[in-house]
DNA sequence: AGATCGCCCTGCTTGC
DNA sequence: TGCAAGCAGGGCGATC
C-alpha cells in the first residue's frame, strides 16, 4: 500500500516524465476510477485534451497535476492498490487497467492509472490561489511540508478529546500518516495507541513528530533509489516494509527493544500492533 | 462542530 | 478440494 513516502517517489516520477508533455488523448476503462470526476469520464477526458501538465505537486498521500494556464488540476488518490506508471505504448495493457493518457509528442511513452481495488482515482477541479485544488482544502499539510507548524498541532492536540492514533489518522490535524507509519512511530516514542491527547506535553509532541519524519524519511531513502528509470513505479517497491518495520506486523514476535512479544488489537476496523511492555496502555485497555 | 462508525472493493489467507 | 469468512485499509458521508 502506498503511504506518503511512495506517493512522493511518484511524485518526482511524474515531475520528470509527465510534466511539460501536452495530453493528447484519455480512455477512461472503469467509470469507478473517475467516480470523484462528478461530470463523467467523457468529461475528464475532454477536459484534459490540449493542455499541457504542470508541475507535480504532493499534499500527504494526495498528488496533483496542474494543467499550465488553467485553475485547475489533475487530482489523483492511489488508494490502497493504485499504480501511476509510464509505459510503452505498445507494452500490454495490465489486468487493471483504469485510465489511459496519451501525450502529443514522440516519446513513445504513455501515463496509465492501475488500480485492483478501486479505492483510488482521478478527478478535474479547480485549484484556489495557491494552487491547491478545492476539493482537499481541509487536507492539513504533511509533516515533511516545510510549512506544517509543529506548535500549532500540538495545541490542537491539546484541545481534541481524543487519543493519540486517532488524531494521527486525522487528515485535518496532519496529512499522510497511514496505519503502518501511526504504528511504528508509537512504537519508537514508546506511546500506548489510545494515549488520551489532551495531557500531551510539548516535548512528547515534539518527539513523537521527529519519529513520525524519521520513518518516513527512511522509506523515502530507501524507495527513491529504485525508480531512476524509464517507469515512474511505486507501490511498496522500496523494500523498506520488507526489512525495517518495528511494530507493524509483527504480532507474537519479540519487540527488538526489549524482546516482548508483539501485539495486535483490532482497532477501528483494522489493527494495532504495539509492545505491551514498552508501550503501557493509559487506564484499563490491555 | 467534534467524534464515531460503516461502507466502498478485490485478492489472498485462513478455517471448517 | 471447495467454499465462506476474515483481513487489508484511506477517505468520506451519515449520524449522534
Amino acid at each position: 500500500m502506498p503511504e506518503l513516502p511512495e506517493v512522493e517517489v511518484v511524485r518526482r516520477g511524474l515531475e520528470r516524465w509527465v510534466s511539460g508533455r501536452i495530453v493528447a488523448d484519455v480512455q477512461v476503462l472503469h467509470p469507478r476510477a473517475v467516480r470523484r470526476h462528478i461530470a463523467g469520464g467523457e468529461d475528464f477526458g475532454g477536459r484534459l485534451k490540449g493542455h499541457r501538465v504542470g508541475l507535480a505537486q504532493r499534499r500527504g498521500k494526495y498528488l496533483w497535476l496542474p494543467l499550465a494556464d488553467t485553475p485547475s488540476a489533475v487530482l489523483a488518490h492511489l488508494g490502497m492498490s493504485g499504480q501511476l506508471l509510464v509505459q510503452p505504448q505498445d507494452a500490454a495493457d495490465e489486468k487493471h487497467l483504469r485510465i489511459r493518457v496519451r501525450f502529443d509528442d514522440a516519446l513513445g511513452t504513455e501515463l496509465r492509472f492501475v488500480d485492483q481495488r478501486t479505492f483510488g482515482g482521478l478527478s478535474l477541479h479547480e485549484t484556489s490561489a495557491d494552487g491547491l485544488p478545492d476539493v482537499i482544502a481541509h487536507i492539513a499539510r504533511d509533516p515533511l511540508d516545510p510549512l506544517f507548524d509543529d506548535d500549532a498541532f500540538h495545541d490542537a492536540l491539546r484541545r481534541r478529546r481524543t487519543t493519540i492514533k486517532r488524531a494521527l489518522l486525522d487528515q485535518s490535524l496532519i496529512s499522510g500518516v497511514g496505519n503502518i507509519y501511526a504504528d511504528e512511530a508509537l512504537w519508537r516514542t514508546r506511546l500506548h495507541y489510545e494515549r488520551p491527547t489532551s495531557g500531551f506535553t510539548r516535548p512528547r509532541t515534539a518527539e513523537l513528530l521527529g519519529h513520525v519524519r524519521d520513518v518516513m524519511n527512511a522509506a523515502l531513502a530507501v524507495g527513491g533509489t529504485s525508480f531512476d528509470s524509464l517507469y515512474v513505479n511505486v507501490n511498496g517497491e522500496s523494500g523498506y516494509f520488507d526489512r525495517s518495520l518495528d511494530a507493524y506486523g509483527r504480532e507474537g514476535e519479540p519487540c527488538r527493544r526489549c524482546g516482548t512479544p508483539m501485539r495486535r488489537r483490532p482497532w477501528m476496523n483494522r489493527s494495532s500492533y504495539f509492545c505491551p511492555r514498552c508501550q503501557r496502555p493509559p487506564r484499563a485497555v490491555s
